[in-house]
RNA sequence: CGGGGUGUAGCUCAGCUUGGUAGAGCGCUUCGUUCGGGACGAAGAGGUCGCAUGUUCAAAUCAUGUCACCCCGACCA
């Protein structure tokens, strides 16, 4: 019995509800696959389910032969858990949670890494139990800030999730094997889904861990910018990105006296900008500006909390005005100082006020004579000419500020034996030292470990190593290749649809999960979490506008075939039950079920053209037109019209007989 | 959470400035003519104008409050 239109359910619209701006919630809107219930929540009407149960069907099957066993777990998760990892806190306020009637408190699962550990923890006892690799596919729900782009951000999606459970990294049954057999396992069902994507170097954000990568369609619309080398061996999100080698010069000749300026109220970049303009009549380009952020670091064993640590850093981030820093490069510039694992974040108001900075309003010079501050310079600040900057006084900025004499010079400890103009005096650790070297060193083996550091915290001698420079700052369109090798990046927006972590043993310390191991010794198993976002990939498919891939045009959705709510639409010209086209159509449908496609008729009693808009829009790769006309010549003969015009028939009559055949080849193609 | 905007028929929107008791197009129903790329004609159904309070003889329109939704930013599958 093949499906009729008339029997689903179809609410095609003409004309897009007005909050849908972007062409993947618009089309699925328009073709009748979703229906918003509120901000950030859709149901899936039948043709959009059938389409989100196909990836499902090839995310099982993928899984399956990758050897990952499929469980469940609950949505509603007991908030200890997320306690006991410290990620409540974490999550913040994206963390949907209830309270029960008993005043038992719960989250709503965003991501199931807890609920996992805790499941497997308890079904694992022996080192021979691992490794295992479990994944379910659950609704997940996130508070989000703002929902937005229909599917594409919601506050209840649906996420496939694997976990792997290790007693090593390297080898047969370590994590890297795992990793990359996930890895591989993604691109066969983006792939097979029909998707152009790209993988790119990641951060691991709140996941914690060491590697990661991203699995990402580009378009426009996309949320995540991703930058990748031109020579196509590099690809990395906006916080991963590294930078090539940029020249620097601190030594440049001052451009001249030091001038301060007035600026009321002008703690921004913008402000000071707009300043200058207005009352000073003078133009001034933020890239003639330093940004100077003061930020704490603490080491990793001391307290997160720079209010609370026992040997906290002040850290002046210095970038150019119209660059922005990185949050993950800061981290960097505490690792070089403090060891692996050292944290680096803006500086309490109330902190840095109290230790004389005078926030919105700090040049770099802010650093000379404290003992207790670096200074870390991105090589596009780290260059003479002229700089306007803060005054280190409320309310006043500086021009003509120079590293050479009002930073180096002025403090005598930055630059012990300085001499000829010119002679770098102050140490450069490493020059867009790659994020990458401390991340995950096998991926950059170009690259050598991160320099020795002086972490004394001896002041009685001069310390040339408070000055350095390196990466700070977000990747741009043009940046160098941080390979060096003569790429250059470039920009562009991306969906992410997936992505694959090593997690370490965050988790599985954070839940006390051990095996036993051959000497009887307690394990803690390493983990690994992979992802997908299964709507998304839906709505990923309508916006790609890919070379290979054309998700949509002006008529409509374009669906790859393997996820495609239906393969073949036949469309009868003036149904009824009893005509001779009816029994053509059921006949074809037959044939092209037995074929191993689905199909659907579309019986409803309406003009073709509205059956041939429809079939556009909701974007059928296939569609068979079964009409009078065809069926009263000598031989009977059927249309065949592909959706994606550029290759495939473009309603071309083919004989009856041969339809099916001819159908099937398209469709496997 | 900051900034901006919108709530009027299933969908898109007009009406609001200058209060006088509700409109258009599409869709829907019925009939007729049609029927190979969103047909035409005729006749219909459908809205306590997001909600509440206030001002007024009178509120979609003015005021206050509230809720919802959308966009831009900061966070993220």
């Amino acid at each position: 019995m093949p499906d009729f239109w008339t029997r689903t359910l179809v609410p095609t619209l003409r004309q897009a509800p007005g909050d849908a701006e972007v062409p993947s919630h618009q089309l699925m809107l328009r073709a009748g696959l979703i229906h918003k219930l509120g901000s950030g929540s859709y149901g899936y009407l039948p043709l959009g389910l059938r389409s989100l149960e196909k990836v499902c069907r090839i995310i099982r099957e993928e899984m399956h032969a990758a050897g990952a066993a499929e469980v469940v777990t609950p949505c509603l998760q007991p908030i200890d858990l997320w306690e006991r990892t410290g990620r409540r806190a974490a999550y913040g306020e994206n963390l949907f949670v209830v309270e029960d009637r008993h005043g038992r408190t719960s989250a709503l699962g965003p991501t199931a890494e807890e609920v996992i550990t805790d499941l497997v923890g308890h079904c694992i006892k022996s080192y021979k139990d691992l490794p295992k690799c479990v994944y379910q596919i659950q609704t997940k729900f996130r508070d989000e800030f703002r929902p937005r782009f229909g599917v594409l951000r919601s506050r209840e999606f649906l996420m496939t999730d694997g976990y792997s459970f290790h007693t090593h990294i390297e080898g047969p049954g370590g994590i890297d094997e795992e990793y990359e057999n996930q890895y591989a396992a993604y691109e066969r069902i983006f792939n097979r889904c029909g998707l152009d994507y790209v993988v790119v170097d990641a951060e691991t954000g709140e996941m914690g861990g060491r590697a990661s990568h991203q699995f990402t369609v580009l378009t426009p619309v996309g949320e995540d910018t991703i930058f990748s080398s031109d020579k196509g061996n590099y690809a990395a999100n906006l916080e991963k990105a590294g930078t090539g080698t940029r020249p620097h010069d601190f030594a440049g000749e001052p451009t001249g006296e030091i001038e301060k300026v007035h600026t009321p109220d002008c703690p921004g970049i913008d402000d000071v900008q707009t300043f200058f303009k207005k009352q000073l009549g003078t133009k001034l380009k933020p890239q003639n500006m330093l940004k100077t952020i003061v930020c704490c670091m603490t080491a990793a064993d001391d307290d997160p909390d720079p209010t609370q640590a026992k040997n906290p850093w002040y850290l002046l981030a210095v970038v150019r005005g119209d660059h922005e820093v990185n949050d993950e490069k800061l981290k960097a510039v505490a690792e070089a100082f403090l060891g692996e694992g050292a944290r680096a974040g803006m500086a309490p108001e109330k902190l840095a006020t109290a230790d004389g900075f005078k926030l919105g309003f700090v040049g770099p010079h802010a650093a000379v004579g404290r003992d207790d501050t670096v200074v870390a310079v991105d090589p596009d600040a780290a260059q003479g000419g002229f700089w306007v900057t803060g005054a280190n006084e409320v309310d006043h900025h500086i021009k003509h500020f120079n590293w050479q004499r009002d930073l180096i010079d002025a403090d005598g400890r930055a630059a012990p034996g300085s001499g000829a103009a010119g002679t770098q005096t102050y140490t450069v650790y490493a020059e867009a030292y790659p994020r990458s070297a401390y991340a995950d060193a096998h991926l950059w083996p170009e690259h050598a470990p991160p320099p020795d550091v002086d972490t004394s915290n001896d002041t009685s001698q001069p310390n040339p190593k408070r000055l350095v420079c390196m990466d700070l700052r977000n990747a741009i369109d043009g940046d160098p290749s941080p390979l060096n090798d003569g790429g250059t990046l470039k920009a562009a927006r991306g969906i992410e649809v997936g992505q694959v972590f090593k997690l370490g043993r965050k988790y599985t310390e954070g839940l006390g999960v051990t095996v036993t191991g051959e000497n009887n010794e307690p394990i803690t198993p390493l983990m690994g979490c992979y992802g997908i976002g299964v709507n998304r990939v839906l709505a990923a498919a309508i916006e790609s506008q890919g070379e290979k891939n054309q998700g949509h045009d002006e008529s409509g959705i374009i669906w790859p075939v393997a996820i495609a709510p239906y393969a073949v639409c036949i469309t009868p010209i003036a149904w009824d039950d009893d005509s001779q086209v009816a029994d053509v159509c059921k006949n074809l449908a037959a044939k092209i079920a037995d074929a191993g496609y689905d199909v659907i008729i579309d019986d409803r009693d309406e003009r073709p053209g509205v059956k041939f808009k429809d079939a556009d829009l909701v974007g059928f790769p296939l569609r068979i037109t079964v009409g009078d006309k065809g069926l009263s010549g000598d031989t009977a003969t059927v249309e065949l019209k592909a959706r994606d015009g550029r290759n495939g028939p473009k309603g071309e009559a083919v004989p009856l007989q041969d339809a099916v055949k001819i159908a099937v080849e398209l469709l496997n193609a």
